[in-house]
DNA sequence: TATGCGATATTCT
DNA sequence: GAATATCGCATAG
């Protein structure tokens, strides 16, 4: 029973540098339209995944698992790791270049039960706190693998439904390559991002 | 807070 | 055939 919706956001307002989009969804909308339940969070944390970078999924050239990484800029890349856990990507680059966003955390807005039913927890700040949990939450799995999230499916971006934050940088998270790089970013201080406290700071 | 392990698709050798 | 992976949870300290 929420009010205030978010608008769908144009793929021609993204800023066009993997980076700079980063940064620029901190603070938008993640919607995830399920037949009569809206899924909806606030996204509150994400990573950059650049060319030539040891650590994006890119980097050793497309294959079938990756494909949708070189999609152009606002599809969808799902994947499978680690036995359990889907994650959700944004395609970045023109199309043919593997660059994208990995969305690793969100405050969760609508749909609340409903995720915590998907997720098997009530905790509303363990809903969506951890790409692995943000995707659970979110229902999202391998079919909205390649997925636009800028033209007129069930899973879409909108704009910030309350003002952002400060935005902190670090290094990414979970990676064993090219580790030092600050490439994450996140609302400063908010208690649903990822990670230890001195990661929220 | 800090290990330690599960459970599996994909890629590498 | 083997290693690795953009993790999460349980359990111990």
């Amino acid at each position: 029973m929420n009010k205030k919706q978010p608008r769908r956001l144009k793929r021609r307002e993204l800023p066009k540098a993997t980076i700079a989009l980063a940064r620029y969804l901190i603070g938008k909308t993640l919607v995830h339209k399920l037949g009569r339940v809206t899924l909806a969070g606030r996204i509150v944390e994400t990573e950059a995944y650049l060319v030539g970078d040891a650590a994006a999924h890119s980097f050793r050239g497309e294959t079938p698992r990756n494909r949708s990484l070189f999609l152009d800029r606002g599809h969808a890349y799902v994947y499978f790791i680690y036995g359990n856990h889907f994650m959700l990507n944004i395609s970045s680059g023109p199309h043919g270049t593997g660059e994208g966003v990995l969305l690793r955390a969100a405050e969760p807005l609508q749909g609340i039960e409903r995720m915590k039913l998907l997720r098997g927890v009530s905790n509303v700040r363990d809903l969506a706190r951890g790409p692995g949990r943000l995707a659970e939450a979110f229902a999202i799995d391998e079919k909205l693998d390649g997925v636009d999230l800028f033209g007129d499916s069930v899973l879409w971006i909108g704009s910030a439904l309350k003002p952002v934050g400060k935005i902190g940088v670090s290094v990414r998270i979970g990676i064993t390559k090219e580790a030092h790089r600050p490439l994450r970013f996140y609302e400063r201080g908010s208690v649903f991002v990822s990670g230890t406290k001195a990661l929220r700071g």
